[in-house]
DNA sequence: GTGCCGCCTTGATCGAAATCAAGGCTTTGT
DNA sequence: ACAAAGCCTTGATTTCGATCAAGGCGGCAC
């Protein structure tokens, strides 16, 4: 039966990746034919940094790479309202009632599957609908969290938030070392505009919290974080 | 057909109060024996305001009311990541893995469906998935755009925009009247827990408006919209 | 190499909203 | 009627983060 279990993800891995991520995969709600006529007919494909995704990739698999979401004001302000770290399941379409936009913040690696098989699937596998209803609540209380933050943290607390985030959903299999250095693969200016501060003040914490001893700053982009704990009693909740 | 259609609303109008929702009703997933078994297995009560709504409510329709969905730092400080008004449906379990608390805002009317009804009847039929998630979807796409207010917008924009909100998802039903003139179901604390702001605040941007001629304040807590469209210009987006 | 450009840091100053403070109106209880 | 408590408004002052400004560092084209 376990052996059964893993030659079935050793079939067909692009799917399965899901399975490991931060919110929950679905190919356990798959038989095995199921699984191979998902196999079949799903595309690999790379999306440059700094492009939208279609609605081709309504269903996908995020191999690698980080996803941000915006929605932005008509004056051009931008707020980043989510990130899909890999290997995360993408199982939505944007620009549906509100302007919100999916872009590749790094290269990113899609594994995508046409929205008519998910759809019938969903039909004969109610156990698939209630992963994707799964998936769905996750994010909404994800975002309900970071609401918190907008409207009730200070700049530091947020920055803390953030860094203790990142680090939990930071992809494990591209960066098996520790979960404590990593990355960053924001600029400042996305941490900004999804914290809702200035590139400035991002800066400023930072370096605040490097001088004070609760992380370390190399090569401006990469953060090891000296202390979960210190960064968790900073951060506000 | 029509007439079919017409006497299985009239049934059960519990249920299908919510379809007339903001966020879509379930009723039209299900056939009329289905709908029956419902209307029976349903239960009405009433929670007072400033109850907190348990497990037994996640699945109701809300008849009257408004809920409010709350969560707390530690030390106290308090954000509303969201409102249900009537006819709404409510769809999940809160306090699933981060603290947020749903809390009647008003005095609040429920039309409750038993859990393992609502599951089974998912199972059976895949359509009522669909309409669940879906409206999942929906909710997430509002907090996404209510994150972008609390990152983004100065304290005048966040009550505009709180004001144009309230005049779409205020009970049309029990204020059929006007939706530009309506009675704000919250206290000015609430509104500041909402948009990340202090009472103070909340109070001079809406003598600010009042004084601008955007709107007329009536008793402290009945609101008159003169200009919607002026509104709208000041809501940053 | 040199110059340019993008990204980041740090300092000085400013301003929007928070905080502190006082008082008014309405409701509730005695 | 009066007192007490909630809720709201308005004014004075403070503060946190934004804005303005200058410069550093690293990569890239030439």
């Amino acid at each position: 039966m376990a052996v059964k279990q893993d030659a079935k993800h050793a079939d067909v891995p692009p799917i399965c990746r899901s399975c490991k991520a931060r919110r929950g995969g679905l190919c356990g709600a798959l038989n095995t034919s199921q699984l191979a006529e998902l196999a079949k007919a799903s595309s690999r494909h790379e999306v440059l940094a700094g492009t939208e995704l279609s609605d081709d990739e309504t269903y996908s698999t995020l191999l690698s790479g980080v996803v941000k979401l915006t929605r932005n004001l008509s004056d051009g302000r931008q707020q980043i309202v989510g990130f899909h770290f890999a290997p995360d399941f993408l199982g939505r379409q944007f620009e549906a009632k509100w302007p919100i936009k999916a872009e590749a913040l790094t290269k990113v690696a899609l594994c995508s599957f046409p929205s008519t098989i998910i759809e019938r699937m969903t039909n004969d596998t109610p156990e698939l609908g209630h992963r994707l209803l799964e998936h769905a609540l996750n994010e909404l209380d994800e975002a309900r969290d970071w609401m918190a933050a907008l409207g009730r943290k200070t700049a530091s607390e947020k920055i803390a938030s953030f860094l203790l985030m990142v680090a939990r959903n930071i992809d494990r299999a591209n960066h098996p070392a520790s979960s404590t250095s990593f990355d960053l693969p924001l600029t400042r200016a996305d941490i900004a505009d999804f914290l809702g501060l200035t590139i400035e003040t991002v800066s400023r914490e930072l370096s605040r919290l490097r001088s004070d001893g609760a992380i370390q700053i190399v090569n401006k982009r990469h953060i090891s974080l000296a202390s979960t704990s210190e960064l968790e009693e900073r951060c506000g909740d």
